[in-house]
DNA sequence: TTCAAAAGGACCTTTTCAGTCCGGTCTGTC
DNA sequence: GACAGACCGGACTGAAAAGGTCCTTTTGAA
C-alpha cells in the first residue's frame, strides 16, 4: 500500500510490477490486494493494462484500514474481540487492562496515513 | 496469579485448589504454573500439603511479568521481535509505528500489578 | 478475436495453541 | 521406612491459523 501511494495520480500499478518492486510472491500478493480491494482500500482495474491503485487519497487510509482489511479485527485479546464468550466477564479487572491497551494501539495505528508511510512520493 | 495474590501471606495452595477456583483443567494449569516458577514469579512446595504461592508481594509483580513468563517475549510484530530478520529494516517507517505502538503497550501492561488485579484480598 | 491481467476458490504445508498424559521425584506423616 | 499426596517435566495430540501455491474463470483494451 505503501508502493501504491507513491505512484503518481491516476496511474495503476500491475500484481507483477508491486511483486517485483517489493520482493513479494506474486501469488500472495493478488491475495492481499483482493482483501483491500474488497476493504475499498484499493481499486482495480482488470484486462489489458489493468492494475492496482489506491481508492482514495493516501492521506484518508491508516495502518489501521490496512491491517484490519488483510487480518481482520485487530484484538491484542480474544476478551477483547468477543468479550461475550469470557465466562469471567462480569467486572473483571484485567478484561479492562486489554481495554486500555487496546485503545492505546488503535490510537496509534489509526492515526498513521499511508502518506506519513510512504517516503518521497514519486513524481 | 490473581488468585495467588489473594491467598493470606504464609499460605499456599494446591494445583486442584486453583483449578476448581478458577475453573481452569488441572493439567494445563499445570503447564501454566511450571512456567511461572521458572520465570521466578512464583513458588511450589513440593510433597504433602504442597501447592503454589507468589515468589514475592503482588505489589511487585506486573501483568507484563505474568505474560512474558507463560508466553514468552511480547511482540506485537515480528520485525519488533527480531529486526534482523527483516529485509526491508533499513529505516523503516512502518517498523517505527510499531515500535511505538509496542512501546505503549508495555507500558500499560508493566504498570498493572497484580495486586491492583486481585479485587479484595481474602484474609 | 485475442490476450494480458485481475478474480476467486481449492488446496497444501508448517507452525502455533490449548490441552492431555504419564512416569518421575520430592516430602510430610504414620 | 513405607506410603500417599503433590509438584516436575517432557512427550504427545488435535484443531486451527498462517503463509503461500495453483488453476480456472472473467474482464476489457487493442
Amino acid at each position: 500500500m505503501a508502493y501504491l501511494a507513491r505512484l503518481p495520480e491516476g496511474h495503476v500499478a500491475a500484481l507483477h510490477e508491486i511483486g517485483r518492486a517489493q520482493d513479494i510472491p506474486e501469488s500472495f500478493l493478488a491475495k492481499i490486494l483482493q482483501s483491500l480491494v474488497h476493504a475499498g482500500l484499493a481499486v482495480s482495474l482488470r484486462g489489458a493494462h489493468g492494475g492496482f491503485a489506491l481508492a482514495r487519497p493516501a492521506s484518508e487510509i491508516t495502518m489501521r484500514d490496512v491491517i484490519e482489511a488483510v487480518d481482520g479485527p485487530i484484538a491484542l485479546n480474544q476478551c477483547v474481540a468477543s468479550p461475550e464468550d469470557c465466562p469471567r466477564n462480569h467486572d473483571c479487572e484485567v478484561h479492562k487492562v486489554w481495554l486500555c491497551a487496546q485503545d492505546q494501539l488503535m490510537g496509534v495505528l489509526g492515526t498513521v496515513s499511508l502518506q506519513s508511510l510512504a517516503p518521497a512520493a514519486v513524481a
